[in-house]
DNA sequence: TATGAATGAGAGTTCATTCAT
DNA sequence: AATGAATGAACTCTCATTCAT
C-alpha cells in the first residue's frame, strides 16, 4: 500500500517534473542559459517560482536536468537505429538519417542543445560530452573499427574520425531552421561522408549506388 | 602643427580603441556576451567605463565592432594565402592549414566568435553570417567551381559543399584548447574533405601526398 | 478558509502598494520626477527596491499610478461638494473653498501634482489633463452653464471660462507653503472669479453678501 | 587702444556666451532642467564642453543665466509698454496683450522658465520670483492702487491682486502650444480681469455684444 | 507540497565635471 | 581661449533565490 501510494505521488511527481522541464527547455532555446528567467519558465509551466525550486535546486540544476533528459533521448534514439542496421556503410547512413530525423523532431529543444555545446561554460560543455560519449563511441566501435577490419572503409584513426563525423552531424544539425527545414539533404552529407571513408572511394552517386 | 596635433590624438583614440576592443575579446570569450560585464572590460583595458562608452555607445556595439574586426582579419588572412594557390586542391588544403593557423593565433577571440556563431542571439548571427560570407564565396568560386570545371572535383553543388566545407572548419576550429593545441591533425582534415571531393577519391595517404 | 487566506494576501499586498505609492508621492514631491530615485522610494517605504518593482514595473508606472490615485481622490472630493448646493454661484464658492481645503489637507502630495502638470514630460501631461477633465466638465456643464441660463452669469464662453477658472485655481493652489498656509484667501479668490461673472457684477463685498 | 581691444574681446565672449545660452535654452525647454544634457547643450551650440565650462562653470549657472537673461527681456518688454499707458484699465489690457505677445515670440524659452516657475527646485523659483518681482511691483503701484485712487477700481488689496493677475497671466501663458497658439483669447482674458476690477463692474462686452 | 511576496547583488547606461594639451 | 578624452558616482531595472504561510 504505502508502495502504491509512493507510486501515485513518484507519477504526479514525474508530471511536474516533466511539465517544469518542456517549459525549461523552450525558454533556454529561445534565450539561451543566460537569458533565460526561471521565474518565466515556472510560470509559463502553469507552477509557482516555489514548486520550480522543489524540484530543481537552482537554475544550473536546471539546464542539468534538461541535457540529461534529452541527451539520453537523443542518444538512445539514433544508438537503437544504427545498430538494427548490420553494414558499418549503412550506418553511417543511418547515423545521419536518424540524427537528423530526431532533431527535426524537436527543433527547439536542440537548438538549446547546440548553443550550449559552443556556448562558454565549461560546466555543461563537460556535462554535454560526457551525455554524448555513447554516440561517439557508437561511431568509433560499431561502424569505423567494422568497416576498417572488414575493409569496406580505409585505415582511418577511428577515434579522430568519430570526432570528424560528431562534428559534421552537429554542424548540419545546428543549421536546422526553427521550421525544422535543412537546406544540406541529408542523402548528401552521408554520401560526402562515405565518399571520404570508403576504399576507392569518391562520392556515392545519389540514387545509382554501384 | 594643428594636423600634426590632430595625428597625434587620433592615435591615442586609435590606441585606446584598440585596448577596449581587445579586453572586450577577452571577456567575450572567457564568459560569453550576456555573462559578459561592460565595467570589467573598462577596467581590464585600463579605463573607466565613461571612456568606454565614448568609444562605443552599447555593449552590443561593441561586440558588433569585435565581429568587424576580427572577422576582416579572419577572411583576409586566410583569402590571401588561398589564392596564392592556384590548383585547387591545394586550396583546399591551404583554407584548411591557414585557416586553422589564424586560429592557433587567436584562440581566444575564436572563441569568443564561435560561441556567438552559434548562440541564441540571432542579430549576431546575422552580422556574422554577413561578414564570413566573403569565405563561403571563396569556397564556391575560387575552389569548388574550378576544381569541377578542371575534372579534379567530382560534380558537387559547390555551394552545399562550400556551406559543408565551412562547417567542418568551424566545427574542428572550435576544438582548440585555450592553449591552442587541437586533437585533430589539420592534415586530417584537409586529407578527408580532399578524399570525398576527388574523381577517383580515396582517402590521401598522410605523407606521401603524390 | 482559502478564501479568508487569499482575502488576507489582498489586504497585505494593497497595503504594501499603498506604502509604496505614498512614499513615492512624498519623494516625487520633493525632489521632481526626474530627480526622484526609486531605490529611495522603496527604502523610505521600508522595502526593497525588488519589491518596489513587483508592483510598478516602471519608475513611470509608479508616476502614471500615483497621478490616478491623486486625481481620482482630488476630483470626487471637489465634484461631490460642489454639486451638495445648487446655486451656481455658491458652486464656484464651493469649488474653490473645497478644492483649497483638500489641497491644504495633501499640500506634498499637490505640489508634485503641479510640478507634474507644468513639467516638460508631455506623457504625464496628456495623463493628468484626461484625469482632472472631469472638474473641467464639471465647471463647465453644471456650474457655468447653469448660472448663464438662470441670468446670474453673464453670457460667457463656458468652455473658455472654465479653462480659466481651473488656472486660477491652480495657480492659487501652487502657492501653498509646505505648512500648508496659503498667502491669498480662499474668500479672496471665489470672490474675484464670481465679481467678473455676475451679472451687474463687481466684486463682492467680504463678508455682506447680500 | 587696450580698451578697443577689450572691446573686441567683450565682443567675441559676448557672441559665444549668447551662442550657448541660446542653446542651452532651447534644450532646458525641450527637456527640462533635470533632462538636459551640457555635452549636447555645447554641441549644438557648436562649441566643445571646455569653451562651455569656460563661461558657465556649472549646468546650474547655465540655467541661472539663461533665468536672468530672459527674465530682463521678459519684464522690460512688458514694463515698457505698459507704463507707456496712462490709464489703469488701459494698462491691465496692455499687460496682458503685450505679456502674451512676448510670450508668442519666445514660446520655447518660456516654456522653460514656466517648467521651472513650478519646479521642485526652490533655488531656481526663488531666483525667478526675484527676477520678476518689477512685473509684481508694476502691477500693484503702477496699475491698481492709481486705478483705486481714481476710483476706477474697486477697493481691492493691491498686492494679493497683482498676486492673483500675475497668476492668471503665467497660467494662461503656459498654455501657448509650441507654435505659439493659444486657446483662449488674450481680450477675453484682460476683459475678464477687468470685469472683476471695475467699479460697477461686469464682464466687458466684446466688440458689440449685445 | 505548493505558493509567491520579498530580497538585494549586480548589470548596463548616463552625464556633470575635470584637466592636460 | 578652446578643446574633448577621461572620469566615476549615480541611476533604473533584472532576476536567482529565500522563506513564511
Amino acid at each position: 500500500m504505502i508502495r502504491h501510494k509512493k507510486t501515485e505521488r513518484d507519477e504526479v511527481m514525474g508530471e511536474t517534473r516533466a511539465r517544469l522541464l518542456q517549459a525549461a527547455a523552450e525558454v533556454f532555446a529561445r534565450r539561451g542559459y543566460e537569458g533565460a528567467n526561471v521565474n518565466v519558465i515556472a510560470k509559463s509551466a502553469g507552477f509557482s517560482i516555489g514548486t520550480m525550486y522543489n524540484y530543481f535546486p537552482s537554475k544550473r540544476d536546471l539546464m542539468d536536468a534538461f541535457i540529461d533528459e534529452f541527451s539520453q533521448q537523443h542518444v538512445d534514439f539514433i544508438q537503437e537505429r544504427v545498430l538494427a542496421e548490420s553494414d558499418p556503410a549503412r550506418r553511417i547512413e543511418s547515423f545521419f538519417l536518424t540524427g537528423f530525423s530526431f532533431v527535426e523532431m524537436h527543433v527547439i529543444w536542440s537548438k538549446a542543445i547546440f548553443n550550449t555545446l559552443n556556448g562558454h561554460d565549461e560546466g555543461f560543455r563537460q556535462h554535454l560530452f560526457q551525455a554524448y560519449l555513447p554516440l561517439f563511441q557508437l561511431l568509433s566501435q560499431e561502424v569505423l573499427s567494422p568497416g576498417i577490419e572488414r575493409g569496406i572503409f580505409q585505415q582511418v584513426e577511428p577515434l579522430a574520425t568519430a570526432n570528424l563525423i560528431m562534428l559534421i552531424y552537429l554542424g548540419v544539425a545546428s543549421q536546422f531552421s526553427p521550421q525544422g527545414n535543412l537546406w544540406l539533404d541529408p542523402q548528401q552529407v552521408s554520401g560526402f561522408v562515405l565518399a571520404a571513408l570508403r576504399v576507392g572511394g569518391g562520392l556515392e552517386r545519389k540514387g545509382n549506388d554501384e
